[in-house]
DNA sequence: ATTGAAAGGGTGTCGAT
DNA sequence: ATCGACACCCTTTCAAT
């Protein structure tokens, strides 16, 4: 079971993982020592999967963010796996959910421009039948948070 | 400008910021010390924002994700800012995205189940009036990658 | 079982060549 | 770009609670 402190480094290590022993034992109260055996423990236990860079999109030319809806023409084992395969090797499309209703499926594709979106169309669609839904472009980033650990059952405390 | 070499390094920092400067240097043929320049560079010229840990969601039981786009009903200056004061102010709302179209937001939502959905819907209608257009469960995550970096423009080479 | 203090080792950083 | 020295931080050990 998870304590308040374990909650609290891993909102730490959400926001910045760079942050060093030091400063997050001054923030839950625990010496450097402590917190580093704590976030091994987390590590093994799988609650942390890695760290990684969040990279800066607009700094980098790829500012588009389009979110297209899809769905299945047919469904069959065959078209998923054909699916899955056309959606992994396009490195536009960066996010697929499959999601519930009617609308089979939510890509987050990530281009350097509006104009760029024909071109992964055309290369989805060319590799697998489906119908696109709907697509729209992202205007603006309004919110980016991590996940939300005060909804996550903890021990009482210490 | 960026060098091919430079989006290697960032490519491989995305996917996994513990990696360390040897193996970096390995991977871009390059000594670690340079590469430990590069990066201090990527960062001042703010390609590289921060590191971050990724959470285990299912392990944290944070592992349903609801998808919500909403309207709004009037459009003002003042509806927009207590939009984002609502959606802000809500923790399982972890991403929202201001959408083309008619004026329409993408909500991305994180919560233990389906059950607290209903907790969320309430709290975000008690604060803003708005039309919500759909809402779909995600039922699996397909994909998830980071920047097509393949696609940034970068000097010749060297 | 978990903690804090101190020691040891590794790694990143900076300067010089 | 490499080499070397320094500094910092993380990790481990150990005693204590």
């Amino acid at each position: 079971m998870l304590t308040q402190r374990d909650l609290a480094i891993l909102d730490v290590l959400q926001k910045d993982s760079d942050t060093s022993l030091s400063k997050i034992g001054e923030k839950v109260h625990l010496s450097p020592s402590a917190c580093s055996r704590r976030i091994a423990n987390l590590r093994d236990e799988g609650y942390i999967r890695r760290n990684v860079a969040v990279l800066d999109r607009d700094r980098l030319g790829l500012g588009t963010t389009v979110f297209v809806t899809v769905s299945a023409r047919i469904h069959s084992a065959e078209w998923t796996a054909n699916f899955r395969r056309a959606v992994e090797a396009i490195p536009e499309i960066v996010e697929v959910y499959r999601l519930t209703g009617s609308v089979d499926y939510l890509l987050k594709i990530v281009l350097p421009s509006v104009n760029d979106y024909d071109k992964v169309y055309n290369a989805i669609v060319a590799r697998v039948e489906m119908n696109v839904v709907h697509a729209s472009i992202v205007m603006e980033d309004i919110k980016h948070a991590g996940l939300p650990l005060s909804f996550v059952p903890h021990a009482s405390s210490r």
